[in-house]
DNA sequence: AAAAGACATGGTAACGATACCACTACCAGC
DNA sequence: GCTGGTAGTGGTATCGTTACCATGTCTTTT
């Protein structure tokens, strides 16, 4: 394995020249650059970054821990941050957690063990716990994704489920709905507290005002949506339309709908969370409220990476962007 | 930042003895251990893996560069090498390349320079190049994932690409299909290759000797599906049956069918290579061959693991594992 | 003409851990 | 009483790189 000393020897000069070389960094003749990077081309060297790391205490790495993999939102979210990073010279360590907090807790302490710079989180629960440790422990800066996060004085990316969630009942409502079923997730999620807040407050803006009735906490996920569309149905009268707080819970629902021989939209009216690929669905006729995912990603790896060279201590940002409302044809008027 | 020096000093030890508790290495006293323990818990001590790394030329971290993170089929091998490499203390670091030779290079790269103890790789395409280059540059053992490289002396691990296809035909042909249209992938990509050549052989066998005239090559994408399907159909006349030989291939090929009226099976059957997760359609009806891919992770990366362990240099393996047909409801017999 | 800056290079130490070797104490076996 | 093994601990060097400071040569400024 040859070293930088090796290469130094080669091309006639000191390592920390090679070094500068490398890096770009300082000042280095043409001449020498040239001699060096010769050197380093004739001897196929690699640069050991853990001594780079070790050294610098900079390992230009940061770290994304998000709760499902399986989701197209979060993979577009990993490619937001990805492309941000790359941009700025920046690698990144994906971590997939399945929303299980040991498997989170492992993750991270790993990561600040091999000293990441930065952290994105997409907290598998809303404790604080994980950011206080990582700011405890690693002298590295946080961002947090999509979810808010109590007492924890951490900057914050996500898109705007309240309002997203408010739009989308608001079309409802102009439509005639009058009785909409919520299927959630966990309850001790910010982002289900936000989009069945929304869709209550919409409706009793409405001058409706038993809208939390209809609520059904769960999982986001198929199974999630399966059931909880089942407990919704078993209520009589039931639910004009049905608002599923996000993608997965979508399919659970209609799986479940398409098994009782429901039709939508003719019987009942469904809306969504964030979209499916296209390809997922031979044709896409889902309602839905879309979070900008990609720009999730970017925004929050750049503030991170602004955080990471400025370590000032700005006081934590809080960034929501818009969600879009994508009408299609998965809900009808009433009458 | 406490280093393993604090550590050492609190307890009234060596650091080296720190070290050994950490480690579970070597020779340490109950009573040195407690209090060593005791100290690293009070003072927070988190180990530096960097210099660890440095020192002892071991990262315990695997790399996995696949080529396609939407494709279940990946995020299920991704999960099998997470597991038997949790299982055995190690770390993976995920890179997706998106068939990009590119971003393949940039992070092959990237992994070398972080030294990585080992590599599992989906290459983007069959040179044998990238794998040259980490078996030149990190002393590091390869393993190649589902696409066999020739010229290449490494491990690999695959699916049975040949005879899941060879079973495929043999059950179309069962139903008295004689003419199959082969939707494939790129025909640089061995996988692609083995189908096609499975689908033939079969039919070669069955005294059908025009098989290789309903070939399609193309990606191993939506898109790819969509136009190969509307090329095959432009024949006169069209095969009865459709073999596609991958999922995205698979459901690009069913948007089609669905744009032009043609229903499935009743107009034409469709097999597919590689399933779908049960959530991406409202019900599985697509008669399939299966890899086992979370068993592809996992063997791969134990293997992997094993050559870390004795760097001794057997000889290459190739370990091929059975595909498996899923019967269900998207063939129809001929007549 | 002297001072101040840009340009170019190098020497030395240090980052935080483990490899390697050395040392002591104790015990078993012949 | 000697040899040789296991148990327990530490000293020192070193992994490959960059931080920090020093030094020297040119220009440019005052």
């Amino acid at each position: 394995m040859t070293t930088i000393q090796d290469v130094a020897t080669r091309a006639g000069v000191a390592p920390i020249t090679v070094s500068r070389v490398l890096n770009r960094s300082g000042y280095v003749s043409e001449s020498t650059r040239q001699r060096v990077e010769a050197a380093a081309a004739e001897l196929d060297y690699v640069p050991n970054l853990l001594a780079r790391g070790l050294r610098s205490n900079r390992t230009n790495t940061l770290a994304l821990v998000l709760t499902d993999i399986t989701n197209p939102f979060w993979t577009t979210v990993a490619r937001g941050v990805e492309d941000a990073a790359r941009a700025r010279g920046f690698s990144v360590i994906l971590c997939n957690t399945d929303e299980n907090e040991a498997k989170q807790e492992q993750y991270v302490d790993v990561l600040i063990r091999k000293r990441m710079d930065g952290f994105l989180l997409a907290p598998a629960r809303s404790t604080p716990e994980p950011i206080r440790k990582i700011q405890k422990q690693a002298d590295a800066p946080v961002v947090v994704l999509d979810r808010r996060i109590a007492d924890a004085q951490v900057d914050l990316v996500c898109g705007d489920s309240y309002g997203g969630s408010y739009a989308l009942t608001q079309y409802l409502l102009q439509l005639g709905h009058r009785c909409i079923g919520i299927l959630s997730g966990p309850q001790a999620v910010s982002t289900s507290v936000e989009r069945v807040q929304g869709c209550i407050d919409a409706m009793q803006e409405a001058n409706i005002e038993n809208g939390a009735e209809f609520v059904q906490f769960g999982e986001y996920t198929v199974e999630g949506g399966y059931s909880m569309m089942q407990q919704m149905l078993a209520r009589q009268p039931h639910p004009t339309a049905i608002f599923a707080t996000n993608n997965f819970i979508a399919i659970g629902a209609l799986q479940h709908l398409r098994n009782v021989g429901l039709r939508v939209p003719q019987d009942i009216s469904l809306v969504g969370f964030d979209d499916l690929p296209l390809s997922w669905n031979t044709e896409p006729f889902l309602t839905v409220a879309v979070q900008p995912a990609y720009q999730i990603g970017q925004q929050g790896a750049d503030l991170l990476m602004d955080r990471i060279a400025n370590s000032a201590q700005a006081n934590p940002q809080e960034i929501v962007l818009p969600a879009e409302l994508i009408i299609r044809q998965s809900c009808q008027p009433i009458g």
